[in-house]
RNA sequence: GGAGAGAUGGCCGAGUGGUCGAAGGCGCACGCCUGGAACGCGUGUAGGCGGGUAACCGUCUCGAGGGUUCGAAUCCCUCUCUCUCCGCCA
């Protein structure tokens, strides 16, 4: 959501940014309609003075008894009444349309963020003293490596035909030893960041009213990407990320300079309809339509969000460090960004079983986007309320990161090794199946 | 699911039709007092929107929305949420 105001002081720079986004120009059109609501506003307030201080006079008359001065007044101000509601309704009616046009707009990206179409235009990102030496190598596998869900088969802990049976496609029935491991991975992966990168844990609700996602920016625009659930009247939706509650957690709300900032993570289920992705990813487990996430988010102020951003980064680029798992960090093009990010890194995991790289978290820096959606604000050193930034990143998805780790530390006879960092949480188990 | 109570400023709490954005208290900020503090005294202390370079002015907001009225925190309707008791239940 942007500041109409903003906007209209910067009708170039904004039109320039949508323009990198594909968008084509709005400003024009956006202040015309600032500018029908402004002097609605202005003529509706000069007419709500005009009835009150007559209604003043009307009550100072009839504490004189003075009842004809009174009655000369009433009818004065009821003249007023029809212009008054029609004056109101239409405030309302610019408000609400200026608020609607602005509500599908995307959010702008940063100047550093690369300009392109699609994902063949992402590109790897490192920071100063950074390369592929210091993160973890590809595995010398020394044999034809099988892709996750055949390893799971074969070892009778992944289950697609049954989970079909209950539910359809793009769900999966996990056992054993490998419904551990995702359990052991998701635990860890929280206590890291609970334990030490300072973030506090948190259970949310994982059904959420429409405003909620209306905060964080999945409506009104991606109505048709989430499961709702019928309740009362109304609808519930199923969270499709922890963002959606842990960025609202500080929704309508005017926080204290000195608290920021704020960092929460949860490990939650996410619920996705993939209604867009008919035919993609099919096989295995790679795009389901539950699966469960570690999530990060940050409240911070508009000066910390870009510092915030590269260390929320590392905290996910941490997680793959201690599991051992090669990867690489893309900075995403601007036709590649979410709805409501500025500028987001992607971390892609190797996955040797399909000889690529897959994404297994998204980090995005948001601005006050979100916030104004939301109406969370904070004390600025001034005192004055000011919108906060925030921040998501996955830290990271666990079924991405169960399939990363079976393609990895796979065996040539089909087990899996279990990597120390997840052992403890394995009651000590170093290897499934073989 | 049934019965009842309630929602006012950072917090507590008064206010049942007229000058109320709202008494009083607490908290907080600043000033005076003090060697320094406490106490005491004084001043200030919500947010949105519109106008203005600004000081400031206007307007809206007492859970939300609608209605009655010249005028609503106060009356009426609907909704949301919270609490208590009963029933059911992981």
């Amino acid at each position: 959501m942007f500041d109409i105001k903003w906007i209209s002081a910067n009708p170039e720079a904004f039109d320039a940014a949508l323009a990198r986004r594909g968008q084509s120009a709005l400003s024009g059109s956006l202040i015309s309609l600032d500018e029908k609501r402004r002097s609605v506003v202005a003529e509706l307030n000069a007419v709500q003075e005009k009835r009150n201080a007559s209604s003043k006079l009307i009550g100072q008359a009839k504490a004189q008894k003075d009842e004809a001065r009174a009655a000369e007044l009433m009818a004065e101000v009821a003249n007023l009444k029809g212009e008054l509601t029609s004056l109101e309704y239409d405030s309302r009616m610019w408000e609400l349309e200026l608020r609607n046009a602005l509500s599908v707009i995307p959010n702008l990206p940063l100047p550093e963020v690369p300009e392109g179409a699609d994902e063949n235009d992402n590109q790897p990102y490192f920071r100063a003293n950074e390369s592929e030496a210091t993160r973890p190598a590809t595995p010398e596998l020394g044999f034809a490596p099988k892709e996750h869900y055949e390893l799971g088969e074969a070892l009778g802990g992944m289950d697609f035909e049954t989970a079909a049976k209950l539910s359809g496609s793009r769900f999966v029935v996990l056992k054993g030893q490998i419904a551990r491991l995702e359990r052991a991975i998701g635990q860890f992966m929280l206590d890291l960041h609970v334990n030490e990168h300072g973030y506090t844990e948190v259970q949310p609700p994982l059904m959420v009213r429409d405003e909620a996602m209306y905060g964080t920016g999945q409506l009104p625009k991606f109505d048709g990407d989430f499961f709702f659930a019928g309740h009362g009247e109304g609808r519930l939706a199923l969270i499709p990320t922890a963002e959606v509650p842990l960025t609202n957690l500080v929704r309508e709300s005017i926080l204290l300079g000195e608290e920021l900032p704020l960092r929460f993570t949860a490990l939650t289920p996410c619920f996705r309809s993939e209604a867009g992705s008919a035919g993609r990813d099919t096989r295995g487990m790679l795009r389901q339509h539950q699966f469960n996430k570690v999530e990060m988010v940050s409240i911070t102020t508009p000066q910390t969000s870009g510092e915030e951003h590269e260390r929320m980064l590392a905290c996910a680029e941490e997680v793959l460090k201690r599991l051992g798992i090669h990867y690489r960090v893309m900075m995403l093009c601007t036709g590649d960004m979410g709805f409501g990010a500025q500028k987001t890194y992607d971390i892609e995991a190797w996955l040797p079983g399909q000889n690529t790289y897959r994404e297994i978290s998204s980090v995005s820096v948001c601005g006050d986007f979100q916030a104004r959606r939301m109406d969370a604000r904070y004390r600025d050193a001034d005192g004055k309320p000011q919108f906060v930034h925030t921040l998501n990143g996955s830290g990271v998805a666990v079924g991405r990161a169960l399939i990363a780790v079976m393609e990895n530390y796979q065996n040539a006879d089909g087990s899996i090794s279990i990597p120390e960092a997840l052992q403890p949480y394995m009651g000590g188990v170093t290897k499934i199946g073989g």
